[in-house]
DNA sequence: GAAGTTCGGTCAACAATGTTGACTCCCGCT
DNA sequence: AGCGGGAGTCAACATTGTTGACCGAACTTC
């Protein structure tokens, strides 16, 4: 009982010190060591309950999107919501999504980072759209999302960085919106 | 003289295999005995030439952009252009692409990194636009160039890689046309 | 209650990694 | 002839992820 419960906080304690580690340093610069360190245990023990550095990096970062938003606001208004939501999304979700993003040469990473990408901006888009082009549009428009998470925080941007959000929700959000629903001018 | 031959074909010898499996592999994929191995010396060379398998990876993963057929286009035509040139980037540039991306964890490419977006896509842009808000169009134009290439090939979207190569460039072509010579609509 | 099995924990070791230092060798200059 | 410097070789180091051997405590079974 006492090694079931001592089992089961040791554990805990290493996917607590895995994710913010994996979140604040990324996949290569953080070490099973230190992981064992912060969870205060030891290194054969981070490997025993997760099998591999890659596996307990897998099990720990999900990205997940609080898309509900996005639910209610009109159609018309999807581009700019997104861009909202984006532009929102804080330090938490970025460490993750930098870390899928660095991580992604190694194969299981990469099939996360595909797999997140499809359900976290393709699927919720494509529930919202209608007509042939649908899919294409929630793929641009996914792409456009992605585009910006990737010159903001990978590429840094310093120029968009130091922009008024305001703008930068006015400028996407327009910009998705022509994506979500074109214009047909 | 044959030492300094030698010296000098070895050195090259490091770069090429360097650039080839940084290329195909990327940074933490490629060991520094695998270069060694494969230009055919001492892995204490490949550091003694280039001091460190950092340097070595900074001085082989330049990512240029043959971007004079963008110089000719007229401004009208210019994201369609754009389009047809980032649809057009073949296998060199892929490789160094991604493993900037993937290496970017690392802070000194991370760098490198940020100032290849910057001149290969931001400056170019800049350059052919007008107006009061033309750096922010042209870094808006950057990060959703940027995006179609984090979709193509980090995020690996199967229906993007699946579409038609000539309704991409139309479709992308015009996005990137509205965002660089808005319609005042 | 005793024996055994199972499970969490500790420790030492392994192979592979990037990197360094000692040593050899050979060319070109004095 | 000697020698100084640069190229090459080799062995070693610390650090990485990972494994196996042992230990001890608790639950199960007789």
């Amino acid at each position: 009982m006492l090694q079931t419960g001592s089992s089961v906080s040791t554990r805990e304690s290493i996917h607590k010190a895995a994710t913010r580690l994996f979140r604040s340093r990324g996949y290569s610069r953080t070490t099973v060591r230190q992981i064992a360190a912060e969870a205060g245990t030891d290194p054969a023990l981070v490997i025993r309950h997760f099998k591999s550095k890659e596996l307990l990096f897998l099990e720990t970062m999900h990205l997940t999107l609080d898309d509900e938003p996005l639910l209610d606001v009109p159609l018309e208004h999807l581009g700019e919501g997104l861009a909202e939501l984006l532009l929102d999304l804080g330090g938490s979700a970025r460490g993750v999504f930098l870390a899928l993003v660095h991580g992604s040469n190694e194969p299981h990473i990469h099939d996360r980072l595909r797999d997140t990408h499809e359900h976290l901006f393709v699927e919720p888009l494509r529930r919202r759209l209608d007509g042939p082009d649908a899919d294409v549009r929630a793929r641009t428009a996914a792409a456009v999302a992605g585009g910006l998470l990737y010159a903001l925080w990978v590429a840094g941007d310093q120029g968009l960085l130091r922009m008024d959000r305001a703008e930068l929700v006015s400028r996407y959000g327009a910009l998705l919106q022509d994506v979500l629903t074109p214009r047909t001018s």
